[in-house]
DNA sequence: TCACTTACTGACCGATAGTCATTTTTTAAA
DNA sequence: TTTAAAAAATGACTATCGGTCAGTAAGTGA
């Protein structure tokens, strides 16, 4: 019987057809200033059909949380392919990371939220916010790959963690991108402005910061 | 005529009731969570009172927030009364800010959710949002002033551009204080446990790392 | 054609931010 | 002390929005 197949494909699509009407909407007016209805009406649908398909506002923003996440650990994962130091691998990640960041704002918005919620329990027992943290972790897991594939070919010291060092840059590089995403906001593109500083170059300086205590003489150089 | 003068000081006292009722249900439940009918409840007014000292929900909100953020800056002048290097300073600073969120995470949300408001305009035209950004801008006054001064006293290379460098701190510390903040709940308490990471080896590795970047070898061997 | 299933709808509900006409309290001059 | 004007406080009311559900429409297979 292919008809259940079918139904089964319109579900999804349909399902997609609400996430991207919602991505519109919440995109460009942020997630307080968008209701319901008019998801529904950019979707051409009815309010109560969102809820057959997302059980509330919370699983729609956190759906498109994990389109997010999902295409940041492809983009991440990617790098990997490619024939990298362990130093450059991790210049890369970070590059690639701030990147989209800059690229897709509607998602780092919605990152940002996510992170904000993991404290209350409005994620509790939601499969979807389960793939958000499984990304979360497997985008964790690359980054300590590098460090160990750098300190293996010798680009990166052995003085420190990989694991602990790993959320150190991770941690180091999410406070960049805040900064690099109030760009263009009134008051902190003054800030920066006057500092002419940019995101680019903000994290050229962390890698060149940090690569002093952590790359090798032969990682290190590799950057000039 | 003392009158007036009483007036306003019953009418300050009056605010600041009102801040501390909201302190203690906004902090305790969070503010999505918190009605400004319970709020008043608290300071045992009526809602409609609470608008004729702010002008809406977030406007409170953001006052709790200028009060954080006053409280911080004041722990951070501190800090420059004592006779410390630059890199003493900019550690004293690190931890002084690690400590704060972590004694005062109502505050540490209040700022959270501020940084996520700066983009809308729902903090336009507000004096009180006015005064925590001449608060941040205050605080990253601090830190160049502090790098300028290890610049000087040879604790700090002068290889950065110390506004530049001071941004860099800044925005890996929030960062860090991010991850940190996260412990307590279940998702993230699991991975840094597992780890066995905790916030304040996470800082002292943090700059250790930047240490070697920046501080001179006069200034990194004060720390051992 | 018909019975059954699935998908969809939108009126309705409860909660809550914010308003404003009314009441209460305070003030200071008579 | 009285009283009228000013200031402060109130809470019923409104508008909005997330979420529900009884009812309708569309699709399916016999």
């Amino acid at each position: 019987m292919s008809t259940k197949e079918r139904k089964k494909r319109e579900k999804q699509r349909r399902r997609n057809t609400i996430l991207n009407a919602a991505e519109k909407i919440i995109f460009s007016k942020g997630l307080s200033q968008s209701t319901m209805t008019e998801i529904a009406k950019e979707a051409e649908l009815s309010k109560g059909t969102l809820y057959l398909y997302f059980k509330n506002k919370t699983e729609l923003y956190t759906a498109i949380t994990k389109r997010g996440s999902n295409k940041l650990n492809n983009k991440l994962m990617k790098i990997f392919s490619g024939d990298h130091t362990g130093m450059e691998l991790i210049r890369l990640m970070g590059e690639t990371y701030l990147d989209f960041v800059q690229h897709n704002p509607g998602y780092y918005n919605a990152f940002a939220h996510y992170e904000s919620l993991r404290d209350s329990d409005k994620l509790k027992n939601s499969e979807i916010a389960q793939v958000c943290e499984e990304n979360r972790q497997e985008a964790m897991s690359l980054m300590v790959r590098a460090l160990q594939i750098g300190m293996q070919d010798g680009t990166i010291k052995k003085t420190f963690d990989p694991k602990e060092l790993a959320v150190l840059i991770w941690a180091s590089t999410r406070g960049i991108t805040m900064i690099g995403h109030l760009r263009g906001t009134d008051h902190h593109f003054k800030m920066l402005e006057e500092m002419k500083i940019n995101t680019e170059s903000l994290f050229k300086d962390f890698i060149n910061l940090i690569g002093e205590g952590m790359a090798t003489e032969k990682g290190q150089t590799a950057y000039d």
